[in-house]
RNA sequence: GGAGGGGUGCCCGAGUGGUUAAAGGGAGCAGACUGUAAAUCUGCCGGCGAAUGCCUACAGAGGUUCGAAUCCUCUUCCCUCCA
């Protein structure tokens, strides 16, 4: 356990959003230290899409810093709220999700959050062991504590109800679970983001009510998805996924637009806000060009998520594809019968097709005219041309910048 | 239970009988530019075909018509109002 309290502080307090209540935390984690008592911080996930990606990362980051000041991290899998799904920030209401494919999320969620976190210190627990066992009085009683009207306070409820988008009774009880679950595990801390400070804060009022000191809510921000525009979200398809194969998440964070590189720095790394912030003004400055930034971005996300090896490797094979416009080392083969072939010529667009770089023999021909296809770095641009196959062997068949297909040609 | 509105391409959304493979936007893709897969600009953006062409497509099924996303009938799903 860190005992420096003013350092536990500043780096619990750094990037959130909201802390309730600050004076709280001081004095739990004062206690804390002089008990030697870990804190417990609860984080709740719902396995509702499989994948994790950076935005979900924020937050397990924070989580990270606990555990890394001696705290302990409690994960819940929330298979038996993503039953109902969580409305927060919703519009309408989620589709049920089936017992499987929850189990199946829940599965490559935990592998993906160990990325982030350590696992010895993490406790895993699913919510459906105690939300299972309740009986309808039990969640009668536990209703009764709440309010329609303290539920339409919430700003997407109160959306919903006063534009008639319906919205279930069902869905006032997320926020009543995952309160429960709060008291379930007597968190002294529990963390979201900030579309989940309702939630927290209910966790709050049901542990006051039941006699539990109440937990201290902390929210991170929203990340902003590669468009600068959105939150960072699946659906949305401007995510960057923990399990993104390094060179793909060095891709992706270099076409982040400027603007937001700097909340990145703040929300996925543990830079020093100093050195954060003496970024920020190099790149107002025009002394620091934007995509040096980002690359050291990439590098500090893609080390901690694989290894410095694999970040290095990534901006190499970068920099092999986009400055000197050669193909990467390692290059998807397709091979080619020529027993298959008759006359043992091929156009280009079937073999685009037959390749997989296309998805039509349209595109393809489309994508010759347009000039986006090479053939060992020439240029294609006759869409009726042929090759002759004994041409074709161990080249390189190149789609725009990042695609390619090594030809491999066989008796 | 009653009354009404609606379901259009990956998404949003216009289109109320022919000129509609269907406006516009977004996403995506390609090209130019760039120390960036940023920004910007240009082009493409259902499938097959060398093609004047053919096929598939406007919730589903059927019908009217020379011709239907557009009109009619039934089915289905969604939404609103009244109770």
């Amino acid at each position: 356990m860190e005992k420096d309290f003013k350092r536990q502080i500043e780096i619990i307090e750094s990037g959130t959003e909201d802390v309730l209540t600050k004076e709280e935390l001081e004095s739990r984690v004062k206690k804390a230290i002089i008990e030697n008592k870990p804190l417990k911080v609860k984080l709740g996930l719902d396995p509702t899409a499989p994948d994790i990606h950076l935005g979900h990362a924020v937050v397990l980051n924070k989580l990270r810093q606990f555990q890394e000041l001696g705290h302990k991290a409690i994960l819940i899998i929330g298979d038996y709220t993503s039953r109902i799904g969580d409305p927060s920030g919703r519009s309408t209401l989620r589709p049920k999700l089936s017992e499987d494919v929850i189990e199946k999320n829940s599965k490559t969620y935990m592998e993906q959050a160990f990325k982030i976190l350590i696992p010895e210190k993490t406790e895993v627990v699913k919510n459906s062991n105690w939300l299972h066992h309740l009986k309808f009085e039990d969640i009668l009683n536990l209703t009764s504590r709440f309010t329609v009207a303290r539920m339409l306070e919430r700003e997407d409820f109160k959306k919903r109800y006063k534009s008639n988008t319906p919205i279930a009774i069902m869905e006032f009880l997320y926020p009543i679970m995952q309160a429960y679950d709060s008291v379930a595990v007597k968190a002294d801390v529990e963390l979201g983001g900030t579309d989940q400070k309702f939630n927290l804060l209910m966790g709050r009022e049901l542990q006051k009510e039941l006699g539990q000191e109440p937990q201290i809510a902390i929210t991170m921000p929203i990340l902003v998805g590669t468009d600068g525009v959105e939150k960072m979200s699946k659906s949305l398809g401007n995510y960057i996924g923990v399990y993104e194969p390094p060179g793909e998440i060095f891709g992706k964070i270099m076409s982040i637009p400027d603007n937001i590189i700097i909340d990145y720095f703040r929300l996925l790394t543990t830079l020093d806000y100093k050195d954060i912030e003496a970024m920020n003004d190099d790149m107002e400055k025009g002394v620091l060009n934007p995509s040096i930034a980002k690359r050291r971005l990439a590098k500090i996300i893609i080390e901690r998520l694989y290894s410095k090896e694999e970040a290095i490797k990534a901006e190499e094979e970068f920099d092999l594809i986009f400055k000197k416009k050669e193909a990467p080392e390692k290059v998807e083969e397709y091979v080619i019968k020529q027993s298959d072939t008759p006359g043992k010529k091929i156009g280009i667009v079937e073999l685009l097709y037959n390749s997989g770089l296309v998805s039509s023999k349209g595109e393809a021909r489309r994508l010759i005219v347009q000039g986006g296809i090479k053939v060992d770095d020439k240029k294609v641009s006759d869409p009726d041309g042929k090759f002759n196959l004994d041409d074709l062997n161990n080249k390189i068949l190149k789609r725009g910048k990042r695609f390619f297909r090594k030809i491999i040609v066989k008796e």
